[in-house]
This record gives structure tokens, C-alpha cells and sequence, in this order.
DNA sequence: ATTACTGTCCTATGACACTAGGACAGTGGA
DNA sequence: TCCACTGTCCTAGTGTCATAGGACAGTAAT
């Protein structure tokens, strides 16, 4: 799997690499248990500090998305997240809010709105529901 | 109308006084034609520099929302937004794409996700279809 | 014509975010 | 046991960002 950077994106390196990461899992790309590469040889790849690649894996171990292994690295981790679901809704909520304001200010009616909401969810393949209790790659 | 300005929350003040002026005009708490507050008295009730509200301004100025008439003031514009078909379709992409990442990562499923944007398309009262040839207010 | 409002431009300062290098401790494999 | 990997912690430098004050020009109302 490869990661891009873009210097001239006026975008952090380390939230770049963290949201490229975030959505490879959404998008089934990367799955619980994969391996992610190793701090230093993916630094020199992208040719940054290892640092930075620990910064973007310190940021989405704290939401729940990967874990280290001592010894081993970094992994993809499961399906747990740390946040309880009067949390998880807060969260959701904020941000749908933020794209229905969006869609307010582009002109973009609710029938079209919704319809591209689907189209982005089916693109995604997020979860039907009740499948969750599933154990897919054990 | 009354902003407010959490000066704790690690979120800059020209930021947090854009978004509930976005926020309002998704709402209908703001409409088209308003006046918003003159920079100086704003400042004065916030106690933070005119600057800081002219720079608010100018986000939502640059974003279409409001506009600028000279000796009178900043003034809700109307509906008209600066942004082609194309490049509001992927703005708009971009965020539900980010909404749907996170409901991934918040083992939300595909159905409560969809229901939850609906509510708050209807709190906000997400303009139906062809309303938007309409001129509700002149 | 004058005054008081309006927004805008310029410069400046301090804090913070981003990025980096050195060094250390733990783990696994040979 | 040793070595090479792993991640983590510490300190430091730079550039950007957020915020601020001074001053100016234009407009509207009197």
C-alpha cells in the first residue's frame, strides 16, 4: 500500500498520512490486523521524520482506528472504538451537521443531498446493519 | 442576534464566529438581506480586536454567504454562490466523504447513518427539491 | 460641510504547530 | 548473547497563524 504525500497541499504531512490511512480502513483497503509499515523505512520513503509518521499514527491510535505491538509495529486494529455511543452520536452528528450547513450554502436541495449521501455510503460499502457482531479475517 | 466566543476551546475566535454565522444562515436563524453587526461594536461586546471579525467576515465573504455594502455594513447575501456545478459537487463529496469515514470508524451502520442525516437535514430544514427558483423574501 | 459611522490596509508580536535529530528502552530473531 | 529492529521521549528550530493597534478612505446622515 502507498501513501502520497503532497508538500504543496498546505496540509500537515502527518494529518495527510493519517486521514490517507483513516480512509484506506473505511474503505476496506486496509483491514483489522494488517500491518501498517514500520516508522522509519516508511519516514524515508516519503522522505520525511520518523516523527512525523509517529505523529499521524499517535493521532489515530488515540481514535481507536490502530494499536501498537511492542516490538512488532503498528496494526489495523478492530472494530473496538474507545468512544461510548452517547459519544460516538456527539461526533457523527457534528460532522453530518457540518456537511448538511455545506449543502445549505451550495444550493444543494435535500432530495440531492440525500442522494449523494447514499452514493458516498454505498461507494464506502458501509456496514449494513447488525453485521457488525460478524468476525470476518480471524 | 448574540455570538459567543469560547475563549477555552482551542478553536481560533475569528473560526468559531464564522461557523455560527454559517450555521445560522443554514438554519434560518440568518437570512438573506440581515445586517450583521458592524465590526467595531461586535468586537467591543466580544472583546477582541475588529480584525479578528473583519477576518470572520471575510471566510464567509469569500464563501458566498455574505457580502459587503460600503458606508452600510456586511449584509447576509443571497443565494447565489460562487462556486461552479462541478466544484460545489466536490465539495460537497468531500465532506459526506468524511462523514462516512468517521461513521465507519464509529461502527455506525450504513442504516442509522442514513437516518441520522436525514434528522438533521429536516433540523435544519434542508431546502426540498426546485424550491430554490423561489423568492421568498424581497 | 462636518461628523460619525463604515470597512480596509499595513505592520507587529507572541504563541503554537509542524518538523526534525539525538538518544534510549524493549522485543524478536539468529 | 548480540544485533537489528521496533516505538518513545526529549529538546530545538522555523514558519505560520491568530490577534492586535494605527491610520486611512469612503459613505451616510445631519
Amino acid at each position: 500500500m502507498i501513501f502520497q504525500i503532497d508538500f504543496q497541499a498546505g496540509k500537515p504531512v502527518y494529518l495527510q498520512l493519517a486521514d490517507q490511512i483513516r480512509y484506506a480502513a473505511a474503505s476496506g483497503r486496509l483491514r483489522e490486523g494488517d500491518p501498517l509499515p514500520a516508522l522509519r523505512p516508511l519516514a524515508e520513503e516519503l522522505r520525511v521524520n520518523r516523527n512525523t509518521i509517529a505523529k499521524a499514527y499517535s493521532e489515530l491510535e488515540a481514535q481507536g482506528i490502530i494499536e501498537t505491538v511492542p516490538g512488532k509495529g503498528f496494526f489495523l486494529k478492530g472494530t473496538a472504538t474507545p468512544f461510548s455511543q452517547q459519544e460516538r452520536n456527539r461526533l457523527l452528528i457534528a460532522e453530518i451537521d457540518e456537511a448538511v450547513v455545506m449543502a445549505h450554502h451550495l444550493q444543494i436541495d435535500r432530495a440531492a443531498f440525500l442522494k449523494t449521501v447514499e452514493e458516498r455510503a454505498d461507494h464506502f460499502e458501509l456496514k449494513p446493519a447488525q453485521a457488525s457482531n460478524d468476525n470476518p479475517r480471524r
